[in-house]
DNA sequence: TTGCAGATTTAACTTATGATAACGTAGAGA
DNA sequence: TCTCTACGTTATCATAAGTTAAATCTGCAA
């Protein structure tokens, strides 16, 4: 992928500066963070980090690549239920829910951090705030969760394919990885397909017509957005929900 | 609607009560709990208990009836988020998230209880074992919201609206507002079809379909589960999400 | 270069669901 | 009793989306 974030790269750091989009952090909380032991491994693409039914001791932080949560259904049918990028800890609910009721998958090659939960555990302990913000960064998961009922429930394809870019690109733009209104899609039209409630087919026809209204071009996983204004009236996006400071 | 829950029907009471079904709570917790105070208001059928763009200085509790969070597009279509029965706090993360980008509303006759923000957060900061109780409760939320997503993105509309029968009839049974295979569901086929992501004529449709199985009987508000098993299964249910003790 | 596998695109056809409108029913209140 | 209203039901037609299959395209490795 690339190696946004500004300055130091290390987990603590970017862990840190994603708190601090959507909380106030105090030097004391920095220095809690700072002190969290983090274990990094890489993933290649198309491998599980977490398996549906696991029980993790450990969270982790995205540190570079993307991934996604998903679970298949009995008749063999999949559902992506969010994505994480870099800052992103997509199972800091494994601190209270032990058994992971879906799967955390990598798409392209993704490096990965993980912290102990008894490390986390004593560092909520003992730093409310910081308990706070990583509450906070949950409830903000959960409002995005939301926003995909929404989509799912009561805009038709086109749509909730706008309202997945433009998502996608206001949150990478907070942490560095997306500017010029043009990003790294990692997602074949399958993924993109099985996050939005689409037959692959459907999801292809979609794309289509959102570059046939001039509205994005999509090539070698490259979005580009030709038309935000456009963009964001289709797909009725209010980035509000993102709760961004 | 009926008055369960066992003998103590205060708010405090119910809330232990409530949290003591997905996690373990002290004598001290418990005791803190009962300290909060509540202020109990009664709203009737289809009102706003919480606007959408509000920013409540306070958090509520169902004591009695059910409420439903909710956003309206520009078209006019509405989508249901999420029922709350007896117990349920619907907007937790008001603590953390200051405007509320959807509304709650109160289906038939509700009674809630308010507890001030400031005596939430002090209650939170003094005891940090409620904190990771009332959090763990906003992640169970979480995943009943991701279950809706992988309903309304993988499920056909049969298939939908026995998943949500089979929760609610779950969740009512862990505050005795359900037993025998039946509830008070106080619903419209209109509000269905909003939260199902249908038609008002197609949640009828599919609910027939569901009699026609010999699965359900819907008059009157009551619903009646003639066979669990077969309505499980045809809602591929797994209670585990619900994450009960 | 060639061949292969995965991804995308296109086409033809089917199906689930939406939209609209008419009609039925039951309860509330005059 | 009558009327009004809110809900539920039914029918018809329109359309978004699913299914299947085959035709490209792309990148990659031999």
């Amino acid at each position: 992928m690339s190696d946004a974030l500004g300055s130091d790269q290390s987990p603590p750091a970017l862990l840190i500066r994603k708190l601090a989009s959507t909380a106030q952090l105090s030097d004391r909380d920095r220095g809690a963070i700072g002190m969290l032991p983090f274990a990094v491994l890489t993933f290649p693409g198309r491998t599980s980090i977490v398996h549906e039914g696991d029980a993790p001791k450990q969270c982790c932080l995205i540190l570079d690549g993307w991934a996604y949560r998903c679970r298949t259904l009995a008749n063999g049918q999949r559902q992506i239920f969010a994505f994480y990028v870099p800052g992103d800890m997509p199972d800091i609910e494994s601190l209270h829910l032990h058994v992971m009721d879906q799967g955390l998958v990598a798409i392209a090659q993704t490096t990965v951090a993980f912290v102990a939960h008894k490390d986390m555990r004593a560092l909520i302990q003992s730093n409310t705030n910081v308990a706070m913000a990583l509450w906070r960064d949950t409830l903000i998961d959960a409002t995005r969760c939301r926003e995909r009922v929404i989509s799912l429930g009561r805009r038709q394809a086109v749509g909730r394919m706008a309202h997945l870019f433009c998502e996608m690109y206001v949150r990478l733009r907070t942490v560095a990885l997306a500017d010029d209104l043009r990003y790294l899609l990692p997602l074949t039209q399958a993924e993109l397909a099985d996050a939005l409630g689409l037959s692959s087919v459907h999801a292809n026809r979609s794309l289509q017509e959102l570059r046939k209204m001039g509205l994005v071009t999509l090539h070698r996983r490259e979005l580009i957005i030709q038309d935000w204004s456009g963009l964001a009236t289709t797909a009725e996006f209010d980035p509000s929900y993102l709760h961004l400071i």
